[in-house]
DNA sequence: CATTTTAATTACATTGTGTAATTTAATAAT
DNA sequence: ATTATTAAATTACACAATGTAATTAAAATG
């Protein structure tokens, strides 16, 4: 695959995320000329990336050739780490899950799990019909920080507690590979296919994970910080302490009695549950305040609640922060408006397989060293 | 003054910051060819940007021959409020001061303020020779936040709490005029002539001023945020509570019997003063765990304690926040690294002069429709 | 069926770069 | 002193990504 220029990924982009489009849209949309969009769409055809078909509502003059994407000419897979298993995604190239697998090996060093998220993919691949080379990539999600040269997990994943990790997967998985904070690919697929309103200049996600982390797309560039860590929306929750992540309410539901293997498994259990209220309650208003740091420090277009609990939970945690109503971070200002995911459970899994597609067909980092749009 | 391209705007930047340098350094620095360089900088020469002298130190080759900014070639004015007046600098290409008046009009409506800065000007640029057309804008710190069409001051400044104030100003100054936030003028007058070790990559400030604001300046770009209102380090202590600001600190002061008049009158009772021991010991607590926010959520290279204090306190604040020693934003990190403003006491005033050097010669927005480094 | 309208394409010009050869001005070796 | 060596800077030429303006295409309208 030849790397796309800047922007030939700014036209990708823009049919993924508004299209259908013809060329004389992309060419308002992105302020180029009609002539170089045409070109540019011929010269991106041997990737048989799009389809096209006359527009049956024009009225008068010729009718517009409307762009999309042609869902199944790439593919990308996502990986999402829960305690006892991987969950793996299969996502097409306008952000449909093609295939699943919740991988649960005996061992989980990240050389077994790595195994046997390849073993997986190539089922579904098989399955599908999809050969090795429409697979641009895997992404894989990480529930850490990282260091210059360092990479520091969750918790619970003391197997992952290692630097030597992005490497092993890397290694093992022997195929382009993306490694990224669960929070950042969350917010990057939520920013590709979530289509939230008003998104476009900058949204950002406050992921409610095995901690609470956070991401954020500005202009179209996924904000990352120096060293990868930034968007942490869980630095005023410390821990030991209540703290409004989908891993606390796990634990909150174990000590009510109600032991749960995995996020997985929230869905059955929470109508009704005076548990899940409570925590609903107490989570919500401490979202606020994330919600308030967030447009202190970012002032984004949206803020999105999102992370690894059923979307009911997320709608129901944006509706008590909308409840709890806290004052703008400084005089004269309110709060971004709040937004639950619009992507599914899988989301997290879907914003791993995002980071290939990202990368290799959007905006990607922006430019090459010539500043110029021309291809190095 | 034509508008210049990104790529001119880059190696006039690096000039500044990193110069002396050789066109051979530039090409290096900016991933350029030497021919390309060559050519970029005998099309500024019109502007008599640079000073070019031979390197005399080489060890065989031809000798380097070094360029530097000519200081006295452009010129920028920058304002900052105080209660009682208006402090106007007059700034040269390499950020040195060349002129400064203190504006105090009988009046305080924006108008009368903005004609009495311009009067001062014309005085500054008169003393010292400065052609008009030499002088490419006036920058304006605004203590206040922005929104979509409307400004809102700090409560001491009741005339200027209208969203006309901006029209107003811009219409009485009647050339180019940058309208900015003071803590974001800052971060910027302190990435482009602060110097500051290591800040290369993300430089966040925090602005102690008449509140507590702040702004950062992410590869090169300033980060605004979409309504301009990002960087808010001081959203972490409400109004009416002991807050860590410059205007906090004048009202501590008064409170314990010593009355100032303004900002600049700190300087002279610093030294064996308890009410200001105190003030610092507190306000620094207060402040790391803005650095601590601040590290979460922009992951900076350096963060920068300034604003409208002297030196001397913003040296002591960053000494009480090394001893409160905050954990990291999360597991297995630590804060961003803690450093006082290398601008002086007028650093506010010269952050606002910089809007127009910035925008005019370095870095700027980046790009231009076309994105290829073409002018439009 | 000619006219109008809008979309898309094509021929040609422009511009900001890179490549490679050349010139320049110094030091080091003979 | 002369020549070789070195590194910086310049120049001639090529190329790629775009814009401009003219042209072609395909529909609705009168």
């Amino acid at each position: 695959m030849r790397v796309l220029s800047l922007n030939e990924r700014r036209l990708i982009e823009k049919v993924a995320t508004d299209g259908p489009l013809a060329r004389t849209d992309l060419s308002r949309a992105l302020g180029l000329t009609g002539a170089t969009v045409t070109r540019m769409v011929a010269e991106l055809d041997p990737l048989g990336l799009f389809d096209e078909w006359p527009d049956r509502k024009g009225r008068g003059g010729q009718p517009k050739r409307l762009l999309r994407l042609k869902a199944r000419q790439f593919y990308a897979a996502g990986l999402t780490f829960s305690r006892w298993s991987v969950e793996l995604v299969v996502l097409d190239l306008i952000g449909q899950v093609v295939g699943r697998r919740s991988v649960r090996p005996c061992a989980d060093s990240p050389r077994v799990l790595a195994l046997a998220s390849l073993e997986s993919l190539a089922e579904i691949a098989t399955q599908h019909g999809i050969a090795p080379e429409k697979i641009v990539g895997i992404g894989c999600a990480m529930p850490g920080n990282f260091g210059p040269h360092s990479f520091k997990a969750h918790g619970i994943f003391a197997d992952f507690d290692s630097p030597a990790v992005v490497a092993e997967f890397k290694h093992t998985l022997a195929q382009a590979v993306w490694i990224e904070n669960d929070g950042k690919s969350a917010a990057l697929g939520e920013y590709v296919y979530g289509r939230q309103p008003d998104d476009g200049r900058a949204l950002f996600l406050i992921h409610v994970g095995h901690g609470v982390g956070g991401g954020a797309v500005i202009d179209g560039v996924p904000f990352r910080g120096v060293n990868g860590n930034a968007c942490l929306a869980g630095f005023l929750f410390p821990y030991g302490q209540p703290r409004p992540s989908a891993f606390d309410l796990l634990e909150t539901l174990a000590h009510a009695g109600q032991r749960l293997d995995d996020f997985g498994d929230l869905n059955p259990i929470l109508a009704d549950n005076r548990v899940v209220d409570d925590w609903v309650a107490r989570a919500g208003e401490q979202l606020s305040s994330a919600v308030l740091a967030a447009t202190a420090f970012i002032d984004p277009s949206v803020v999105v609640i999102g992370g690894r609990l059923p979307p009911v939970l997320n709608r129901r945690l944006v509706a008590r922060i909308h409840e709890t109503a806290h004052p703008g971070p400084s005089r004269g200002l309110s709060l971004a408006p709040v937004r639950a995911a619009q992507l599914g459970p899988e989301g997290s899994a879907i914003g791993a397989a995002c980071l290939p597609l990202f990368d290799t067909f959007f905006g990607g980092t922006a430019g090459n060293n010539y500043l110029d749009g021309r291809r190095s």
